[in-house]
DNA sequence: TAACGTTATGTAATAATATAACATTTAGAA
DNA sequence: TTCTAAATGTTATATTATTACATAACGTTA
């Protein structure tokens, strides 16, 4: 989608670039580390450009890793609904792209009639590699 | 579950009694706070509480907020499977006890055929009291 | 273009969350 | 009692995130 980069200001261009070419998730600080060479020299450079991407759907972050991956979805574009696999082994996080179970979710009621249209799944277990092990 | 309370060791015990009273989830920092007159003065004694805590089951984190609640689910002992409703206005959390959906979470499996037997959800939204406002 | 409001940036300081390392004590099991 | 695992105490430090304030760039429209 090089209409949504086209967008996105310097900052946050240099720190998605970065994140989408991690094969893992990036945390704050080792952005910060790996754009000091491009001038973004403090940490409330690296959250602003963080915030803005969650905001916007480009990243998203993994709550129980503190991390940020860039949306594998292309569909997910402001993405209030997201769920990940994460290998308990080798950290491994795939965003699950699953119409059923995003349905299924965003269906969901709860018996004090609430309901939802953004969440947050984090499932847990062994990728396949892992398991073989 | 007196029980389940006598297995608690000193520290582990007077944590989870005030995460246990309290109506809302609570910071690790906040509770060292209130538990400073009773001997608990650093941060890691809070926290290996809250980890042994949250290992057995009697509190969980909601990654988040960087909080921690009771449980509210008394069969959840050992918690693996959690779910959480979450007020954006007024940051009310109520634990989602729903076997419906614990089922369908326990038995989904990704197109990987990755299964998992661990996971956690956040839903947002707004509770009945903020959608009044 | 000029003026305006919004968004983004720069910089320093500090707050909030969490862990490492090491010594000692306590509680149970053998 | 002796041994071991779990829990505790203490200090220091690492990691994650925000406040506060000043300046610059951008996009709109008069
Ligand atoms: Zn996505
Ligand atoms: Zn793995
Ligand atoms: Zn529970
Ligand atoms: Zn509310």
């Amino acid at each position: 989608m090089v209409e949504k980069q086209l967008n996105l200001s310097k900052n946050q261009r240099i720190i998605f670039d970065l994140i989408d070419k991690s094969p893992e998730p990036m945390k704050a600080y080792s952005i910060l580390f790996n754009v000091q060479k491009k001038g973004i020299k403090a940490p409330l450079q690296v959250y602003r450009a963080l915030d803005k991407l969650v905001e916007i759907g480009k990243i998203h972050k993994i709550e129980s890793r503190n991390a940020f991956i860039a949306c594998q979805n292309s569909s997910c574009q402001i993405s209030k609904t997201t769920a990940f696999s994460i290998c308990e082994s080798c950290e491994k996080v795939t965003e699950i792209k699953d119409n059923k179970l995003a349905k299924y979710l965003t269906n969901f009621s709860d018996n004090t009639g609430m309901n939802y249209k953004k969440y947050n799944l984090e499932f847990f277990g062994l990728c396949k590699k892992c398991k073989r092990k």
